[in-house]
DNA sequence: CTGGGGAAGGGGCCC
DNA sequence: CGGGCCCCTTCCCCA
């Protein structure tokens, strides 16, 4: 007979002798702020904490303590009050440093619940966005909540409204994507997750580009690397136990001797921690990458996630980064380069014109118009209120494309060379435009 | 098949 | 901390 209400009286029993400092005999430092818990229930709780404490078994008598830098009080407040009640508060402000910790600590649980968070708030992120973008400036205008749309009437690319349902608890979620997320472990919870829209399109796209860059699905065959290497280690070092290693199919763990933190982690017991980098602070949770602010890994953790929160109202073409979108759409819709794109030589005002072709524009410099007797369809960048990037502080009206004339004007095409000599209503083009080039390569 | 150029995309870092 | 710039690598297309 099974009471099942006593594995849940048992942790709340060990949270209130947490909280009374009965029974306790390890306290972590963290910047300053000591925690007190049980040596046993870290151990059977994180990774980092079994392998300390295997490590300071033999000195069972005196408390264990252990410092940390890597984090701050607050996240380790969440990680250690999921520890001893199975209940993770999650927030936008601290998933990213909480799943940094918890890869550090090991806590593949906790990881994979801020996996799940993240995506989640992706998802929700990136079907707001659509929605967002769908609206009609007529709509966007006579509805006081929403703001301008930031590319103006023109270049929309996608797509009906969504309402998003968040997977794991079910409740639909809308607004704000980083609202708090409490999550209640669920035994039979798939180990592993549903890949997101994200990871499902990234893994369409192409093969990873990069070196640091490993893709989910590439990094259990990366882990069983790493975990041949501490097998090697030698007799009586610390190694994981079979059952640890099955259940971290996913994220790199840090191992001894693997410092990311600043100064590294200090612990007590002469934890062997080397200090080979010591201004790295985030580790990426996903790969081997580390970076020194949050914000880096937040824009590294985007080529993991597959978000893509820029979309170039242009071409549709999504991209991870502004300064990417920027760059795309100054060199491809804009004309920026001073280059004819024909023979190469640099092209001014005079001695070049702005060619339009679709979406994109460039330059020809005269002889090559002459050349291709396409000399006829200059585009006047200034008489045709060109793509145009806002300046600074404008933030929501990114990239008006001439609003004056962007309905009024006709397609012409020029059946030989395919150019466009002005552009035409959005709407059809819009659709046209969509078919041929999918949001991301 | 191969080399060159354009574009995309990732990291570091400054403001 | 976001924006943006620079540098570099990788990929794709085309001659």
């Amino acid at each position: 007979m099974e009471i099942s209400s006593h594995q849940f009286h048992l942790l709340q029993q060990l949270n209130e002798q947490r909280r009374q400092d009965l029974f306790c005999d390890c306290s972590i430092l963290v910047e300053g702020k000591v925690f007190k818990a049980h040596r046993n229930v870290l151990f059977a709780s994180s990774g980092y904490f079994k392998m300390l404490l295997s490590q300071s078994s033999k000195e069972m008598t005196q408390p264990t303590t252990a410092t940390f830098q890597a984090f701050s009080p607050d996240t380790f407040t969440v990680i250690l009050d999921f520890v001893y009640s199975g209940k993770l508060s999650l927030t936008g402000q601290n998933v990213i440093e909480v799943m940094s910790a918890a890869s550090y600590l090991q806590m593949t649980d906790v990881i994979s619940v801020c996996k799940t968070f993240i995506k989640s708030s992706l998802d929700i992120s990136e079907k707001e966005k659509d929605r967002y973008f769908s609206l009609s400036d007529k709509e966007v205008n006579s509805n006081g909540g929403e703001q301008p749309c930031p590319y103006g009437a023109g270049w929309r690319a996608e797509s009906p409204s969504h309402s998003h349902s968040n997977p794991e608890q079910g409740t639909c979620v809308r607004g704000n994507t980083w609202s708090n997320f409490n999550y209640y472990p669920a035994p039979q919870r798939n180990a592993q997750q549903q890949p997101s829209k994200h990871e499902q399109r990234q893994d369409s796209i192409k093969k990873s580009r990069h070196l640091g860059l490993q893709q989910p699905s590439d990094i259990p065959h990366y882990k069983s690397s790493k975990l041949e290497d501490r097998a090697a280690e030698p007799a009586g070092h610390i190694s994981q136990s079979e059952d640890q290693v099955q259940i971290e199919p996913e994220v790199e763990s840090p191992h001894v001797g693997y410092p990311y933190s600043q100064g590294s982690d200090v612990l007590s017991r002469n934890y062997p921690l080397t200090d080979d980098l010591p201004r790295m602070r985030f580790k990426c949770p996903f790969c081997t990458h580390m970076v020194k602010r949050k914000a880096d890994l937040k824009r590294h953790l985007r080529c993991h996630t597959g978000e893509r929160p820029y979309p170039c109202e242009a071409c549709g073409k999504r991209f991870s980064r502004l300064d990417h979108l920027s760059s795309h759409f100054r060199t491809i819709h804009q004309a920026c380069k001073l280059i004819c794109r024909k023979c190469k030589r640099h092209v001014t005002e005079l001695t070049g014109q702005v060619v339009q072709e679709g979406t994109r524009r460039y330059r020809l410099c005269n002889e090559c118009l002459a050349e291709a007797g396409i000399d006829s369809i200059r585009i006047d960048l200034e008489a045709e209120a060109p793509l145009e990037f806002p300046p600074d502080g404008d933030k929501d009206s990114r990239w008006h494309y001439g609003e004056d004339n962007k309905s009024d004007v006709e397609i012409v095409e020029d059946g030989s060379s395919d150019l466009v000599i002005q552009q035409v209503d959005d709407s059809e083009d819009e659709a046209e435009e969509k078919e041929v080039k999918p949001n991301i390569r």
